[in-house]
DNA sequence: CAAATTTTTGACCGGTTGGACAAACGTTAG
DNA sequence: CTAACGTTTGTCCAACCGGTCAAAAATTTG
């Protein structure tokens, strides 16, 4: 058991908040192992012993931060629901996850960085918690399929396509805006992103008639 | 100018061949930072000042990696012609990048580590050489609209969502793995991927009727 | 063969980093 | 005021890491 909350004054809830603040900014900047414990510091605005008072060690701080990011993370998912048209429920959570890329890229490079390293604190929860999450969400797609309510096709690649898809505008942004060019790299970009990623996902792309 | 190739003894060449397949192994496994001369050295067989024979600095390496792959990365963009059926061609140009993710998932990983961290040595080509690429394709795909081939979308963002769902596979095969389980996980899933992305990209997702 | 050149190695160095620690400082309660 | 408790800081250390260097070993060349 990890057992009761532990018991924090009003200063330690304060400066943990601006901790991870800090640490998501320069962890998902230059990954785990690029991030030293006194940038960190410094963008917190305090001294590396201070910081290590509220957080034993660096692991500490990435540790915590995952935990949170996964449950945000997750949510789109999880509102996924059977009831409501089918077609509706998946273009609201495109455009869910779109959002999030767009509202919380440090999140979704965070995570990026974890997976592409091989996912080692993790692992055991995207194959328990994430996997079972897929796999009921995947069993209700099944049904609209059954149902004539959508084409048949692969409900779990159809998730994987829907989180490269939209997650991409965080994690690859440099590249996005590096192609897209001063001008349409701007912030309509996910405007045009939400457009272009809700006909693929309903029509795709052979021509009407 | 660079210059005439670096005269290379026989040993040379072929050492630092070896050194290159190693560092790749340890560079997409770890990133950059993440990863230690000694770990290369050891990876290659043989000892670190052996391998600082070879390449003087650490980024020397990591320089040379990129400048290969990068060349065989945007191949498969460089092959999209406009002579061909479009349907066809753009079937092609997503089979290919898929291949690429199942093939080469360690280049996969290491381009994804490099944009991740903001791109820090190969922005002036995600801006040069890539945005000019990208933009070639996209008008010859504009065309393709224009001509009625396919439906009228914004071929930018179609590009980018052809990255983004192949290099999936690749960048996040952990996830990939752990939510697929141990029986779907397996060597089809690539081929489900494919049957996937066609259908997806063809005629998304409403139902036929 | 021997000389010249290339390759390999062990020892070493300076800078960085994660973390420990005790002392100082601040705050609050009695 | 003072004791107790929470917070902050300067100093320090050991491990690690990128890179140097000179000398030994191996290889090539004449």
């Amino acid at each position: 058991m990890e057992g009761s909350a532990p018991r924090r004054t009003r200063i330690q809830q304060e400066k943990r908040e601006l901790i991870l603040e800090a640490a998501l900014e320069v962890f998902s900047a230059k990954g785990f192992r690029g991030s030293t414990i006194d940038q960190i510091a410094e963008a917190a605005g305090m001294s590396k012993p201070n910081l290590l008072y509220y957080f034993r060690r660096k692991e500490d701080i990435h540790e915590t931060l995952m935990q949170r990011l996964l449950e945000t993370w997750l949510a789109p998912l999880r509102e996924l629901d059977d009831i409501g048209d089918p077609l509706t429920e998946l273009r609201s959570y495109i455009r869910r996850k779109l959002e999030m890329a767009r509202d919380f890229p440090r999140e979704s490079r965070l995570f990026a960085n974890e997976i592409l390293q091989g996912a080692p604190r993790i692992k055991p929860m995207l194959e328990g918690e994430l996997k079972s999450l897929v796999d009921e969400k995947a069993a209700v797609i099944k049904g609209w399929m059954r149902a004539g309510k959508i084409a048949r096709t692969d409900p779990w690649h159809l998730i994987f396509s829907i989180w490269a898809t939209t997650q991409h505008y965080a994690d690859f942004d440099v590249q996005v805006r590096a192609v897209l060019g001063a001008d349409r790299g701007g912030d309509g970009r996910f405007e045009d992103a939400a457009r272009f990623l809700e006909q693929l996902f309903l029509d795709g792309l052979k021509p009407k008639g």
